[in-house]
DNA sequence: TTGTATGCGTTATCAC
DNA sequence: GTGATAACGCATACAA
């Protein structure tokens, strides 16, 4: 505040750097001309105190580095950047073990809102720790398991897994495709889960024999040896539905490089994600698309809306998913 | 505060919380017992405002998305938060000029210490506003411009890129290299300016010619389509040498898939950063490794040396490049 | 070891 | 439109 001593008053810099606060124009422009000849800059942490408002987003990830999640994050940093707020990022481990330390870390941050992954932090936990802030809790509500737990207290995006899947495998199923696995995700992400329970719900609709699971966890090395293993040991299959890109980039490089077969002549692959790298030429993935644009904007508005009214109930956002057709089916 | 007043005292509660603070064990005990029970965290904001320290570490990234800097986030990310930081993530746009605004926003947060990459943000402009914190600036001093600004006041990192480098063309000369193209990063970029510049260098020094350069940005898109138009247009080179992974991989991608060429028996390409992608069998690229884990514990040595000692001169860390060989050379 | 008093920088309330 | 004052939640200096 020693701006206002070099110069006038005290509270008028407070009005002055808050646009509804009624002061004369030419005396905010001059405050302000001062404050930036100083480098001032209003403390946050202050305005926060008082104000009850941190501008802080919290975001929990167990992997910045992984390309859908860093896509995520980065476009959520931007449209949050735009709204004045900033990212408080927290990285998980891959057990829930941590889960409260950490949430109970960030509690200690009081952001406005926190974003957390269903993969991640169990809701119930979730809605305990926090509770200035509700969180957002993002969800696949198509073929959730009967006992899954209700997600209490927070704002939802659900995100419905099934167009897309749907179109995926009618797409195989169009070019022969008769024999499906689905390499599944880590057992524990609800994610995976909800995928593989909708691929076999199709695939029953539509007549075919049920999918055999190639074990993984989200990652290229891991995908690339079980589907090495699941055609070496229990034989070839027709198709293969993989739970996330990365996972379907290590199939097609086990297929081409190790097992001389073609994509998508002998085996059809489709991802899901359609993160950045899945146009890239080497594997021009076939994938269902969760639109990052979509998403981000959705996040946004449970955030502002909940934000705006405190004591509203539960907002809940919907997304769907297409299938993006490029070259690993036809 | 209201946990003190469901028991017994005030300011014990906050000597409970602080490890250093003398306190009856037995009565720390039953006072973070109580503290669990209401679900109390202290406020950091509040414990900001008086000790000085926000336990905030702001990063600033172009691309949150990008292959490198979403695996060093990750690493450093996961780093702080084990020294009880948490990281406060902000995006820049690709131009210098919000450079102030995002930098004055930042300050606000009063972080304990800043991250910013010589790509970024002008040293000069950093050193102006921010003042409690100490920047971390990463630089490359090796073959660094005459002109180039000093970075007064902050610590630095220093990368030499010039080992990595020269063992890269030399296996290249040695399978039979003669022509090079340098395939350039942004060239707003310091680090892709500085890697053209020892390119250059090392070619001269062991009687090769200039190389050629080839625009880029960093983007797999744009190093596809410049690979494209300089062999077609302008003829093909030997080797390759691209400023960063995954230009290398869009280099790669180009050769195979549209020019029919072969690498490595037709082209050589080397990248840099050996991200986890590269290693990723349909590109098996050789590249010039910045290793992660030695590059954040030298920049988490650099944040907790400036803390414990704010007033120290500069302090600088030093860390090294050297090849990764794989597929793309031999 | 423990409690009391003070201050961190800001905004909200209430006078003027 | 403007200024004084209280309050936010915490850590510290000091006294006990």
């Amino acid at each position: 505040m020693v701006a206002a001593a070099a110069n006038v008053s005290r509270v008028a810099v407070s009005r002055a750097f808050n646009p509804h606060a009624s002061i004369k124009p030419e005396k905010r422009d001059r405050i302000l001309k001062v404050a930036q000849e100083l480098n001032y800059t209003p403390d946050m942490a202050a305005r926060s105190m008082v104000t009850g408002r941190s501008h802080l987003v919290g975001i929990i990830v167990p992997d910045v580095s992984g390309p859908w999640e860093s896509q995520e994050l980065d476009a959520m940093t931007t449209a949050l950047q735009a709204e004045g707020f900033a990212t408080l990022l927290f990285r998980t481990r891959d057990d829930f073990s941590i889960d409260e330390t950490l949430l109970t870390y960030m509690k200690g941050f009081n952001p406005d809102s926190v974003i957390a992954y269903a993969e991640n932090v169990r809701p119930a936990t979730l809605a305990r720790v926090l509770d200035r802030a509700v969180p957002i809790y993002v969800g696949y509500p198509d073929e959730a398991e009967p006992g899954s737990e209700p997600a209490p207290l927070s704002d939802r995006l659900d995100v419905l897994q099934r167009p897309g899947i749907e179109q995926a495998i009618a797409l195989m199923q169009g070019y022969g495709a008769r024999s499906f696995a689905f390499l599944a995700g880590k057992t524990s992400s609800l994610a995976t889960a909800a995928r593989g329970s909708i691929v076999r719900r199709v695939l029953a609709e539509r007549g075919l024999p049920p999918p055999i699971e190639i074990p993984g966890d989200y990652t290229y090395d891991t995908a690339y040896r079980a589907t090495l293993d699941q055609f070496r040991i229990h034989g070839p299959v027709d198709a293969i539905f993989a739970a996330n890109d990365v996972g379907a980039f290590g199939a097609i490089d086990a297929l081409r490089t190790e097992l001389g077969l073609r994509v998508p002549e002998d085996v059809k692959v489709v991802g899901f994600d359609d993160i950045h790298q899945a146009h890239w030429k080497s594997y021009n993935l076939t994938t269902v698309r969760l639109d990052l644009a979509e998403r981000t904007q959705a996040l946004l508005r449970l955030i502002l809306g909940r934000l705006r009214n405190p004591t509203a109930p539960s907002l809940v956002e919907t997304i769907s998913t297409r299938l993006v057709v490029r070259g690993t089916v036809g």
